[in-house]
RNA sequence: GGUCCAGUGGCGGAAUUGGCAUACGCGCACGACUUAAAAUCGUGUCCCGUAAGGGAUGUGGGUUCAACUCCCACCUGGACCACCA
């Protein structure tokens, strides 16, 4: 008997799958179609991550049993190269970010190779590749044609140190990546995607998918729709018809305001102040401007300045001091919020602060019905305590609100909306909290955003005869003092005559973000080497939608939310055939490492794929990390974990030895069979692989106990194996003579009358304990079944003549004897 | 601070229309094989108790014939968001 070689057996495999091409699927087959994507890798120096195996395992063992129910399965690889990691490596090597791009794909590569994944390798993609990224580029303009690419003012992440503008990925709490230097704001004109106009398709469209509840909230919370009124305070003696608008979704407290607070860089901060004020407000503002995100987060202190103008309320005529404090939020509901201290926490303690006063408007509603003291004690008294704070955030009834008193909060927002829109000083609104995307990045490394800019013409889109804007090879990529993108120093590549006029003009030098290419991949995966269209319609037709996406938690609120925003806007173009591009999205758990931290280089705990494959082979590590846990669920590395999977498929091997031809089928083993068949299709449908897993287990654990197995049971028990362990299985089926790929066989069906069991183990319990199990005949009646209990030596003695009060049965289960 | 999720042996975990708690694996102990070790195989392994029996799924309460599972309160841990008016 051979001993169990892996190292032969895998690479045999892998080399004849990939010379038989079979996992590349066919357009257009007659077969029904999935379409099961992981995201793809950012191919960093690090090399193949042990996480990265977990998700590409385990889709690969669902791709391959749907392959073997007959699907036409689309598995698809490809590298999102573009970004940060690879263009900050570069400068510290010295190296160019294409160059090490190439070779860090080349490594992933290999790894990937090694672990025998049924991807289709004739579709694999590049976003760096220029093939690639035109396409990236041509639906920038579509973007921009539509009005939904602009150039905007925005801040951005600025380090004094490096004098570089940072994105927010480069950013790690408050100080600069590289450097630590703490960070600062800055203004710079930014392109940017107008998401917003989206929002609400991409909340509502989320009850057509099946994302978990979790992904789906993530998406709501982060989008952030809030429902509200937009009210206007006018500039008291102005003479002007000057305004500020506020946004509010706590309408029915207008008459508590007792301040208005604008943001520091609210537009009409300067022409509020007045001369007394101007030398405080200015020093405020500069202060604040100073002040790293950093800062504004960690210190939570309220503080403001005032204006010295005052405005009114539309609700009383009252006058209302204009204040200005930098925890409202510049970029949010116009950045300018009316002050209730009593009924809003920030609100209160900015006018503790500041000797404000507090004006209560709303009490609990349960104060007003109460009518006597045993009412006081029912409510728990609660509603006395809160009526003593001076600051009650809930809904509740109004007082101190000339017409509107007595009305529920709920009300009052209706009645006072319709009130102010019938003056004309307010309307109903919704925010979100959602911006718009910063499109661009002063690097490198990334895709050049195919604008010029003309003297005369302004801003024209680059012809699309002229796509791509290929990155031009340069030395210098490093990013520049000025924050300005290290294109710019590029005169040649920068100067170009307009497109229109033919006049000087200049190229844009920003990219785009690493965000650009990967929200739409997966739509080139389909065609992947068309050079007229993005893809063709037909065939997106044919594989659309991604009949399953898994990947990290970590992107289910910007990647996801991108691509969908990028779906949905392609297909307003009539240029992809579905509303949604996952109709289901999973996340996996983080691997980490023994000591239950992140693995890291630093911490010298990481573990790396190649070894664990070179040790113990693909099959042991793929099946070892579907066996470590629930899938959806962080879980820490564990060696020795590695080595009980590594048993097991030993055990597999050694299998072969009792297999015969005509070896008695017996009912227990052909019982057990079959529930595995059940269980083995269910959990890897429901992406359970942990006890698909211990399910191979038990059925080895039971086939090994006969002397000689039959032969039809072990070639069900080797399909079973396969999508888990493609190769060991392979090589066993091949070893039973059998010609055809394992992989090509039909997934083995299972007989529930097989399932079924003549007898079942009847639990008998006394007062809800168990106290007997005994073995019953499946069709046993109720009468039948209480009296083969009552008739028990042991149920007796516990009964000890006492006549039960109740007897509870259930069908094919237990008896419970009541006493 | 908000939202969501979780808490079961020495460890990873299993068990959901409420019905045998601890499947499967690891670890550990003992035994077989071996000159020996590794590997492999076998047996045992929640706690207390010689046993009969009793106790145990973060804590306390509730519903039920029956609760890891449902309800209420609390404790602990994690993830994401975080001054969004």
């Amino acid at each position: 008997m051979v001993k169990y070689n892996f190292k032969k057996i895998e690479r045999k495999w892998q080399n004849f799958w990939e010379k038989e091409g079979f996992y590349q699927p066919k357009d257009f087959d007659k077969k029904p179609k999935k379409y099961i994507l992981i995201e793809f890798p950012y191919p960093s120096g690090d090399g193949l991550h042990v996480g990265h195996v977990r998700s590409y395992s385990a889709l690969d063992a669902l791709a391959r049993k749907k392959r073997m129910e007959g699907y036409n399965v689309l598995y698809p690889i490809g590298w999102d190269a573009f970004g940060l990691p690879t263009e900050n490596y570069a400068i510290k090597k010295g190296i160019h970010p294409s160059i090490i791009t190439k070779q860090n794909i080349a490594v992933f590569k290999r790894q990937l190779k090694s672990l025998g994944l049924s991807f289709d390798w004739t579709r694999e993609i590049n976003t760096t590749d220029p093939d690639y990224y035109k396409w990236t580029q041509w639906i920038f303009l579509q973007f921009f044609k539509r009005g939904l690419a602009y150039q905007a003012e925005m801040p951005i992440n600025w380090c004094p140190k490096c004098k570089i503008g940072l994105a927010n990925e480069e950013v790690v709490s408050g100080k600069c990546e590289r450097c630590g230097a703490e960070t600062e704001r800055r203004t710079i004109k930014q392109w940017m995607l107008k998401i917003t106009k989206y929002a609400d398709r991409l909340i509502e469209d989320l009850d057509k998918v099946d994302y978990s509840e979790k992904i789906k909230t993530q998406q709501i919370n982060w989008i952030g729709r809030s429902e509200g009124t937009e009210v206007d305070f006018k500039i008291a003696d102005s003479g002007s018809s000057a305004k500020i608008t506020v946004f509010t979704t706590r309408i029915d407290t207008l008459f508590g305001v007792t301040a208005l607070v604008i943001s520091p860089e609210h537009q009409l901060t300067e022409t509020l102040t007045t001369k007394e004020n101007r030398k405080k407000v200015k020093e405020y503002i500069e202060a604040s401007k100073k002040k790293s995100d950093l800062e504004r987060e960690e210190n939570k202190e309220k503080t403001g300045v005032f204006t010295g103008s005052y405005c009114i309320n539309p609700a009383n005529e009252e006058k209302v001091p204009i204040w200005v404090g930098d925890y409202v939020v510049a970029t949010y509901g116009g950045g300018a919020v009316m002050m209730v201290p009593s009924h809003d926490y920030r609100d209160y303690d900015f006018a503790k602060k500041y000797n404000l006063p507090i004006k209560k408007v709303v009490i609990p509603s349960a104060l007003l019905h109460m009518t006597t003291n045993a009412d006081t004690v029912a409510s728990g008294g609660k509603a006395e305590l809160r009526l003593e704070a001076e600051c009650f955030v809930d809904d509740g009834e109004l007082i101190n609100s000339g017409n509107f008193n007595g009305l529920s909060s709920e009300k009052a927002r209706e009645e006072i909306t319709r009130f102010l829109e019938k003056k004309e000083a307010g309307k109903k609104s919704v925010k979100y909290k959602l911006r718009d995307w910063i499109f661009s990045r002063q690097h490198y490394w990334g895709e050049p955003i195919p604008i010029i800019h003309c003297e005369k013409c302004g801003i024209v889109p680059v012809p699309e005869y002229d796509l791509p804007v290929e990155l031009p090879y340069v030395k210098k990529y490093k990013p520049t003092n000025t924050g300005e993108s290290p294109l710019a120093s590029i005169k040649k590549w920068v100067n170009v005559k307009c497109p229109k006029c033919k006049g000087k003009a200049k190229r844009e030098t920003d990219t785009m973000p690493n965000w650009a290419g990967s929200s739409w991949y997966f739509l080139r995966y389909i065609d992947p080497k068309n050079g007229k269209k993005f893809a063709d319609f037909k065939k997106l037709k044919y594989w659309l939608p991604i009949d399953l996406y898994n990947g990290g938690m970590e992107h289910t609120t910007l990647h996801l939310l991108y691509s969908r925003f990028w779906h949905k806007f392609l297909y307003d173009l009539k240029l992809v055939p579905t509303l949604e591009a996952y109709s289901a999205r999973r996340s996996h758990g983080m691997v980490l490492a023994e000591d239950a931290k992140k693995m890291s280089k630093s911490l010298g705990n990481v573990i790396n794929p190649d070894e664990i494959v070179k040790k113990f082979g693909a099959d042991t590590l793929r099946m070892y990390e579907m066996f470590m846990g629930p899938f959806d669920q962080a879980i820490n590395w564990s060696n020795q974990g590695v080595v009980g999977v590594f048993r097991f498929l030993n055990r597999v091997w050694q299998l072969q030895k009792k297999v015969k031809k005509d070896a008695n089928q017996c009912r227990e083993c052909e019982t057990i069979l079959h529930k595995s068949v059940k269980k083995l299709s269910e959990d890897i449908d429901n992406m359970k692989f942990n006890t698909a897993v211990s399910q191979l287990m038990i059925l080895i654990n039971e086939m090994d106990k006969e002397i000689n197995i039959n032969l039809d049971n072990y070639k069900i028990f080797l399909k079973l194996l396969a999508p888990l362990a493609p190769h060991i299985s392979e090589e066993l089926w091949a070893q039973i003579g059998e010609k055809k790929s394992i992989h090509l066989e039909g997934w083995p069906k299972y007989d529930p009358a097989k399932i079924k069991e003549n007898t079942f183990d009847l639990v008998i319990q006394i007062n809800g304990k168990m106290r007997l199990v005994v073995s019953a005949p499946t069709g046993i009646k109720e009468e039948e079944a209480k009296e083969l209990a009552l008739s028990q030596e042991r149920i007796k003695r516990f009964l000890s003549g006492k006549t039960p009060m109740k007897i509870i049965y259930i069908s094919g289960k237990l008896i419970n004897i009541v006493i």
